[in-house]
DNA sequence: CCCTCTCCATACGGTGCCGTATGGAGGGAC
DNA sequence: GTCCCTCCATACGGCACCGTATGGAGAGGG
């Protein structure tokens, strides 16, 4: 047993606080709950801290590092801009990032939280539409295209997450990010729809659009 | 100003309850605030309801109901299964649906909320899933497509509520849907990346992937 | 050996919420 | 009018957490 008693650091109260947040949230950032975790009283986390909400902000900053800095970094080093954006999909769906993702995103309304995810959207975003324009696409698209990749990236961690379940596994879970990756890179087969911007008349012009292609080649899973 | 009195019955505490998650998630669905909010005091609500899960298990009721068999019903009077899909994205991306769908997400690890979601989800999966069987697809990629589907409609109303600045608006947000619509219902391309699974070699062959379409017909925002 | 400075334990008061107990106010049945 | 039954107001105890106050324990310097 040897209940060590090594004197605690700003670093494991903030190490703490986001393990916490990935299991329970941001109410996970307790001080008393942290304490008893930590083996140790509330005496220690305030000499260390002003307040909760300094806690919060270090973890915050912990963060932004290792969930957005370290990860475009490490994507970055791949050659080229495609094998870049499938190096971060399959980076940030495959590990344990997703609990703290998520639970992160939920809380975007706490007025701590909140820039702190502007930021990292932004950043992020703005990565993902930087390849999208050394593909050849022009701004606007790539701006959509980076959009859509990111709100899938976040229905998706949300799904794993909440309803893993609902998620295909193995093969399947391949198969199906081969399915949205292409969805982002490719382009529309035949041109017709979408990517015009069309102010009023979307409706009906929809309609025409959505029953343009499918029927015919069924190159799915076979 | 006629300080009125009406006695409240168990629906004006299930709307109530309902509207604060909108607007403060699980956590607004606390019993004095709500009963501050009504004018009146928790002697009545504990006269209606046993205790605080009776009153959420009925809001989730009230919102299974409304959030998904209503909307479900109303979608499934469109003429053709593609009109469906476009009337149900038009109809859960514009409203005031997302706080209360991003709420009761964010919830999903409460015990009393998770099978609600889950529930819902398959639902709403297995509905989607049936216009794309519908349209030719095979079942194994309408299920694949309709997850997708629903992932990016969870990531996106998520982006509304959370970073609302981060979603384009107006005739952007048009083209933006129609990018999305299009990438669930439209086949891909030329089918070289993307829906092969790929065990190891997937860096170099999405290089080629990715690299293969775009810089050609700009149809974009000209 | 003692002094001091860093770090932590304990005790306390305050707040916001849950759930209970109990005493009515108000309106219909008769 | 009076009874009763439905509905609500008030008061209370309890819990979990925040933040403060204060008294040490331990290590290093002199």
């Amino acid at each position: 047993m040897a209940v060590r008693k090594p004197r605690l650091g700003p670093d494991d109260w903030t190490a703490a606080a986001l393990t916490a947040i990935g299991e329970q949230g941001l109410a996970g950032v307790a001080v008393e709950p942290l304490a008893t975790r930590l083996g140790t009283t509330k005496g220690s986390f305030y000499w260390h801290f002003a307040n909760r909400d300094a806690l919060l902000d270090a973890a915050l900053r912990s963060w932004d590092e290792t969930y957005t800095d370290a990860i475009l970094r490490t994507v970055d080093a791949e050659p080229d801009p495609a094998a870049r954006l499938r190096a971060l999909f399959v980076a940030v769906t495959a590990s344990e990032r997703a609990p703290v993702e998520v639970h992160l995103h939920a809380a975007a309304d706490h007025p701590a939280v909140a820039p702190a995810m502007r930021r990292a959207v932004a950043r992020r975003t703005a990565y993902i539409a930087a390849q999208l324009t050394a593909l050849g696409f022009d701004q606007a698209e790539a701006d959509r295209r980076a959009l859509f990749a990111y709100a899938t990236y976040l229905g998706h961690i949300q799904l794993v997450v909440r309803i893993p379940e609902a998620v295909p596994q193995g093969p399947a879970l391949e198969a199906y990010l081969g399915t949205v990756l292409s969805a982002v890179l490719d382009r529309p087969a035949g041109g017709q729809a979408g990517t015009r911007s069309s102010s009023g008349t979307a409706s009906s012009r929809g309609t025409s659009a959505g029953t343009a292609s499918p029927g015919t080649a069924s190159a799915g899973t076979a």
